[in-house]
DNA sequence: TCCTTTATTTATCGAACGACAAACAAGCCG
DNA sequence: CGGCTTGTTTGTCGTTCGATAAATAAAGGA
């Protein structure tokens, strides 16, 4: 417990988000260790000390990065009283998220890391996994909202609604890097709820 | 017109495509001139003197990359005879495309190069302005419907409707990029179909 | 034939890459 | 204090990066 040894000279949760910001800016693999330790105010080795390696520490980034940009999404799902009204909001919370001010508008998990040299698939295998727990999430809720009786299982497949809305969230975040505004995206949330009414049958009285 | 001087002792072409074929696998950053050397069989001082560098072989990559897998898509717009049938065969040769056996399962200009180190912002820039002709195309089509009077104004904006149908589009790259199956797309696609009844008001005899 | 032109081979450039070893510094504990 | 433990600094490891200069090779034209 007690604090034996030299004590650190800088705080790792502010370095942390020092690194978040740029393997945001810059990606996984246009993220130099040079890079992250100059913007980290600390050195390489120290990485290495606090954090293990370039990989563990985008790991450790990406943890901080999902409690963060990632809750809003979570929420909506988890809060809305509907399975209609979740999707909706997390769809509407990823678009405040991948638009924010001062942050690069798109969202890690999707475009972080697509590609890659052979060596980093391991991260490309990662960052899929979270991208399949999103998709899972959002399954979910589905599933929930048949369960509390706002929804009727959809002739479609519960499956393949999920993925589509997923589809959507994805394509969110190349448009948000490509520029389009919150407003925009608005629109196109719009448009995919749009969908809504003819991919399920929910009770009227909803 | 006569040819001057030693002749060349590999195909241009062969070695175009066979450096397609690299980058289409590790994306941009990815990919480094000694595996492209390898895989075209020459060696990386022939790269530069019979393509320039790596930045303007990724150009030349992707203009053959435009000319084959982005014909199809291009095709269902201009050949459908009504613009719902286009976006509908357009989203539907889009998933041929990125499903095909043999080949990355993904759209290169979406996921080749969305972030990366800072040098090489001018790639980012170039695949943002062929993504932007997609959706330019995209929104053309639609037009095209309204001229043609197959398809009524949409209440929802012809922009908005267009960006949407492009975000479906990017969005499918991502599912295809984690291993959704062609049929898995089809039902997204199917999903995204179901809001075109609600987002425009074809008159009923088309 | 020899000169010009173009292509390929070979070798290498300086810089950056991720990673780490060794030496030094700063705290607690006995 | 003197040892122990931990963190930081410094320097450098071997590799790879994109890019090119120089030397060699193979064709046509005079």
């Amino acid at each position: 417990m007690a604090a034996r040894g030299r004590p650190r000279t800088f705080d790792p949760d502010t370095a942390l988000r020092q690194a978040l910001e740029l393997f945001w800016e810059r990606g996984y693999e246009g993220t130099s260790l040079k890079d992250l330790a100059d913007a980290m105010g600390i050195a390489s080795a120290s990485i290495y000390a606090c954090f293990g390696s370039k990989e563990e520490l985008f790991r450790k980034v990406m943890a901080l990065y999902g409690a963060t940009s990632g809750e809003p999404p979570r929420r909506a799902l988890r809060e809305q009283p509907t399975a209609r009204a979740a999707i909706h909001a997390m769809l509407r919370a990823t678009a405040d998220e991948i638009t924010r001010p001062g942050a690069p508008h798109y969202c890690m998990l999707i475009l972080a890391a697509p590609t890659g040299a052979v060596e980093n698939h391991a991260i490309r295998e990662f960052l899929a996994g979270l991208r399949h727990d999103q998709f899972t999430a959002i399954g979910d809720r589905l599933a929930r909202g048949v369960a509390d009786g706002d929804l009727a299982a959809p002739s479609a497949g519960l499956d393949a609604v999920a993925r589509y809305y997923t589809t959507v969230v994805q394509g969110l975040s190349v448009q948000a890097r490509d520029g389009a505004t919150r407003a925009e995206l608005e629109e196109i949330i719009t448009c995919a709820m749009a969908a809504w009414g003819a991919l399920t049958s929910a009770p009227s009285h909803i």
